[in-house]
DNA sequence: TAATCATTTCGATATGTATAGAAACAACGA
DNA sequence: TCGTTGTTTCTATACATATCGAAATGATTA
């Protein structure tokens, strides 16, 4: 469940983190996985979200139920993993919430 | 915490419902209050809600829950209340997951 | 006022989950 | 191969929370 997923405050940190880093260029391989090729590794996610010392092991865990939730991506690069958001994961949930938002413009919806 | 009020599948159902529940009118008061003149009551989310026989006192647990998120709105109209959707959560909410979803239509989104 | 309807609060319980440390795993370089 | 770095999994623990039944509160009608 993706709201759960952002429903934790670390996670929505670490999740709104690799929105900020711009742009991970996420790329269509043959088999039709999305892979981010560019973008922050596990390491650099701590660093930045460690303001109240998270340590590793938990920003693995919530990096884990954000892949599970599918709001994220995740891809071995070396030794790192490289992270990424996904992108059709937020248009699914804007869908979710855009019928009240929409109200919000025109309120003659009904039928 | 909006997203975490819409973690709880029984939460994100009631909320769906509400939504779906065409245009409950909310008015302004002079004193800034948005008050849901139309829509359904408690019963009524209990029953729609009920596939599973959810218990009036855990769906009112939930519209609680809900309201203190701010995403929802609730008035007593005689020994009912009623309930209705706060669009501006919904917005809000949106506004945080727009960053990633405005990239999937333009990628050149870096500086 | 008494009875009834609609809803909320209380109390107990059971389940879920976030956290941190330790150990394990994976990939690279010496 | 051995040590190092980066990350994940395991284990235990503490805390949060969803659920239900019962009691209490609010509002209406007889």
């Amino acid at each position: 469940m993706m709201f759960k997923a952002l429903g934790d405050p670390t996670r929505l940190r670490i999740f709104e983190f690799l929105q900020a880093q711009c742009c991970p260029v996420a790329v269509e391989t043959e088999t039709g996985a999305v892979s981010p090729l560019t973008g922050p590794t596990v390491g650099e996610v701590c660093c930045h979200v460690t303001g109240e010392a998270v340590i590793t092991s938990t920003v693995s865990f919530h990096l884990k139920e954000l892949r599970l939730a599918g709001l994220i991506t995740m891809e071995r690069s070396g030794r790192h993993m490289i992270c990424g958001v996904n992108r059709d994961a937020a248009v699914r949930m804007i869908a979710v919430l855009s019928e009240s938002a929409a109200m919000t413009q025109s309120s003659d919806c009904c039928e």
